[in-house]
RNA sequence: GGCCCCUUGGUCAAGCGGUUAAGACACCGGCCUUUCACGCCGGUAACAGGGGUUCGAGUCCCCUAGGGGUCACCA
């Protein structure tokens, strides 16, 4: 994606998008996507991708989130070429270091008469507000600033007033964005109040920055939540006022919780440091994420992210929201589980093994029973996290279940295990430990289930679990010997 | 409340005036198999409702209903 650096220069028709979080909090699902969206547009279009931080809620944010948002979306796969880590022509990328900028504009508003000092109080808004609200429902600000004379002005100035700076908002004016994804919206300015784009403080709103700082980064698409989308005419505005061209638009519909309302923390994992602790692949999430709100042209739908990278365009995204579907990211995080080879997986499931209890078991592994422990769970796994679930059974002691009990009270059952007692080769080979196995059944003259259940109850006490030769290879012959010599000790 | 967006099976979704309305997940059934899982095969299941336009409407228009977003000195 570095490819237009290496040519120097921007021409206009060059991509350039950004994801713009805010660090107020980990990386959310939503935020996730639309930082996908943007890096597959981006990519796409061999364009730019530029992380922007919009740290301008000083009361909220908090510089650990913007790395560990950064290392969410490294984790996730995505690459950027500007930003605050990687530097770029457009520097600063933190918003809190622009500040400069921002006064710069708003006083060239201010000087054309397009913004205005507002002194009201908070408390004076807000009862505005209310009284607005009970009867004719539209709390708009009712510009009780916005003809204040330059005496009056400047005396609230000199008596240290701290004013707000809002933007004149353009009377009885239409306003149309051609979205990319939804298409022609309109918005009547009547129904906007004059709006803040300068806070007391002399931090900026964040239409105002958005705007500044789209155009000072020439950001050419705009691919956002839909959320934004009723604050896209007030940054219409900005953008004519400023005598700035306006970017291209695409509002991406929000993803919904199980119940059909925005996700949030009571629909169970929302950040993706979570689902990266409960052991889903980034790819699979990549994958995943991609398919949330946006459709291949093809039937298949496990793409990897340069199939993505390929097949994607803002025509293909969906306008209605999506139910993020768990079971959907199980069933892709299984299929990309399964396409790892088992020395990607011996790795990957190491740190999950290693933070339960059987630690102390596994560590005591050699690296061969390590790699037949992995083989023998792999087609189990739904998550990385399920490892040591699945890896229980190698560990503990016989734990028999009424079933197996059952089981082991048929008639045969005895024979069978004395028969195995007596001949179980002196070898943890896989393949020999599961030829015995099969010979057993032939020798005795019984049918395979004859044979394998009962000895899987006898040794492990359960009905079901990974094959025997896995289990009794990792136990080791004596082991093996010792569980059936105590179940038989139980039986007579 | 105003404005804006959205509405195809339980979920993700294809469709872009004429189709038996794809596909995937989930679910159910079968097969495979030493169990479970995996895998394979098959099945149930949808155009929110009502009006138009049209020879013909999931596809175009209007209305209703429902869901969502926004109207902050939050982003």
């Amino acid at each position: 994606m570095n490819r237009n650096k290496k040519q120097g220069g921007y021409t206009l028709a060059d991509v350039r998008v950004r994801f713009a979080p805010s660090p107020t909090g980990p990386l959310h699902i939503g935020g996730a996507r639309s930082a996908l969206f943007n890096y597959l547009f981006a990519a796409h279009h061999q364009g730019a991708l530029v992380i922007r931080i919009e740290d301008t809620d000083i009361e909220r944010s908090q510089r650990e989130y913007e790395t560990e948002i950064l290392e969410s979306l490294t984790w996730l796969g995505l690459e950027w070429n500007e930003g605050i880590d990687t530097g770029g022509e457009f520097a600063p990328y933190r918003q809190m270091e622009r500040r400069d900028l921002y006064q710069n504009f708003s006083r060239e508003l201010l000087d054309q008469g397009g913004a205005y000092f507002c002194f009201c109080s908070q408390e004076d808004l807000e009862a505005e507000r209310q009284s607005l609200m009970e009867d004719k429902g539209m709390p708009l600000y009712q510009g009780k600033c916005r003809e204040l004379s330059i005496q009056e002005t400047e005396q609230r100035l000199a008596e240290g007033f701290k004013p707000s700076i809002r933007f004149r908002v353009p009377a009885n004016t239409v306003y149309v964005v051609d979205d990319l994804v939804r298409g022609r919206v309109s918005f009547d300015s009547d129904n906007i109040g004059d709006f803040i784009i300068m806070k007391s403080d002399g931090i900026p709103t964040y239409n105002f920055a958005v705007v500044v700082d789209d155009h000072l980064m020439k950001i050419t698409h705009v691919i956002r939540a839909e959320e934004h989308l009723s604050n896209t005419p007030r940054q219409l505005m900005l953008f004519d006022a400023l005598n700035f061209k306006r970017p291209q638009f695409a509002h991406i519909s929000l993803i919904l919780g199980s119940d059909r309302q925005k996700m949030s923390k009571r629909h169970g994992a929302t950040s993706m440091i979570q689902y990266r602790e409960m052991g889903y692949l980034p790819e699979a999430m990549f994958n995943f994420l991609a398919l949330l709100g946006w459709s291949p042209e093809g039937e298949e739908e496990i793409l990897s992210k340069e199939q993505l990278v390929q097949q994607f365009t803002l025509k293909r995204v969906a306008r209605h929201p999506a139910v993020f579907d768990v079971d959907k990211l199980n069933w892709l995080n299984q299929q990309y589980i399964k396409q790892k080879t088992i020395t990607e997986l011996k790795a990957l499931l190491k740190p999950f093994l290693l933070q339960s209890d059987l630690a102390p078991a596994v560590e005591a592994l050699d690296d061969a029973k390590y790699e037949l422990l992995v083989t023998a769970i792999r087609d189990y796994l739904v998550c990385l996290s399920d490892a040591p679930v699945h890896s229980r059974i190698f560990f503990t002691p016989r734990d028999e279940e009424p079933e197996a009990a059952a089981i082991l009270q048929g008639e045969k059952v005895m024979q069978v295990l004395q028969y195995f007692s007596r001949e179980l080769p002196e070898t943890d080979g896989v393949d020999e430990i599961a030829g015995f196995l099969k010979s057993i059944a032939k020798k005795n003259k019984l049918k395979p289930k004859e044979v394998f259940m009962p000895l899987r109850c006898a040794l492990t006490g359960q009905t079901k679990g990974p094959e025997l030769p896995y289990l009794i290879s990792i136990w080791g012959r004596e082991e093996t010997l010792r569980r059936m010599k105590q179940t038989m000790n139980l039986l007579l």
